[in-house]
DNA sequence: TAAGAATTTGGTCGTGCGGTCAGAAATTCA
DNA sequence: TGAATTTCTGACCGCACGACCAAATTCTTA
């Protein structure tokens, strides 16, 4: 047991151990989404996981390590989706739509991974906010490639001119806003709502027509 | 102690029953900015206030009902600043540029209230989810008013036509946004938040020039 | 001023948490 | 096969919480 020393690269672990590692993680998700975080005790993710509690203690070096690998499972599941359909718009304003529309569309496709990261969001902000919180660690750099992206399209003559740092955290704001609200309504219609953000956002951003 | 059959009316309450549930929903306002709302136990409360424990179950019911009257004073105070603003104004555009500087006004003015009502947010809906929480409560009925001044600019002419229910919640979460930030940044600098964002949602609802 | 009501005290209670541990069981490997 | 290593179990610890209460104190009022 080194979990210590590799935070949260797989490094050379066992089989087993990857196994477990992985199947509490989503038992965790599961729990977090359907109790809350406060609910979601090391017992109750042992319980669904039919495993002793001693062995999240065994795989994880506590509490705080498990929810960051829980954050790090789903922000790479994230990534993965967005990405290609990213790089593949050449405008900047067509960037900003397929980051709108990738986003809507895994909020919908992972109902419980975007649960459980909301939940963890709360928990983590709430706390004696002194030390950045994992959470904030792992999103900062999404906002700030959302950030470039922005100013690529105020340099390509595309965006008027506005403070990327206040777009950036408005179009954040509002795609966790949806997430959100997907919690109180999960028949949404996500597709619908991308639109009216995409028509939103680029009527904000764009270039008054001469 | 009836406060089961008040639990918001200020109703016949004595004197002293009245400054001393005022003095601890104060209190317990700084407990909750400084230390989150998890560690915000009626003991460190009580502590503050300079008074026993048992003094804070005697006024109130329980922790949840000084929640919610935590929530109710911090609103009232808001709403006294907001309203007279966005009443001085005729234009739906005008309404909701105050609506937006208002907003962050009061966000700037009131940090502790700020932090408080955040991390009730972030803890309350945290929680198992089946009832809505005093906190969505509260703030539903804000949105809501802000839908109906976004109705009133469509029919005005002034605005284009969008989604209501998208544009307000875009709009609160851009504004909760702010308020995020403000957490991690006390220095933002709001008068220039405020513009950019009257800027951005100007654009994103007004009608097209003909 | 004296009786009664309102308020406060300080302590106790049960609960559930995250974490630990000795030893049992399973697996690996020589 | 048998020893060494990894993995797992279930009981247990200390802790902090919200709730509760009987007794002490302060305020009201007749």
């Amino acid at each position: 047991m080194r979990s210590e020393i590799h935070p949260s690269g797989q490094g050379d672990r066992s089989f087993v151990e990857n196994a477990r590692r992985a199947q509490i993680i989503d038992c965790a998700i599961d729990a977090i989404a359907e109790l809350g975080y406060a609910n979601a005790s090391l017992a109750e993710i042992a319980r669904r996981a039919g495993i002793s509690k001693g062995v999240i203690s065994y795989h994880f070096a506590g509490k705080r390590e498990l929810i960051g690998e829980i954050i790090g499972a789903i922000l790479k599941k994230a990534t993965a989706v967005m990405l290609p359909r990213m790089k593949a718009e050449r405008s900047a304003a067509g960037m900003l739509r397929a980051y709108i529309e990738t986003n809507l569309d895994f909020l919908g496709a992972n109902p419980n991974c975007i649960h459980a990261i909301m939940k963890i969001g709360a928990a983590t902000r709430d706390e004696a906010d002194q030390p950045k919180t994992d959470y904030e660690l792992a999103f900062q750099p999404a906002v700030r490639d959302l950030e470039k992206l922005l100013r690529f399209g105020q340099q390509q003559g595309e965006f008027r001119d506005f403070s990327t740092r206040v777009m950036a955290a408005t179009i954040r704001s509002a795609i966790d806003g949806v997430a959100f609200q997907l919690e109180a309504n999960s028949k949404l219609d996500l597709k619908a709502y991308a639109n009216e953000l995409v028509i939103l956002f680029d009527l904000a951003t764009r270039k008054a027509a001469k």
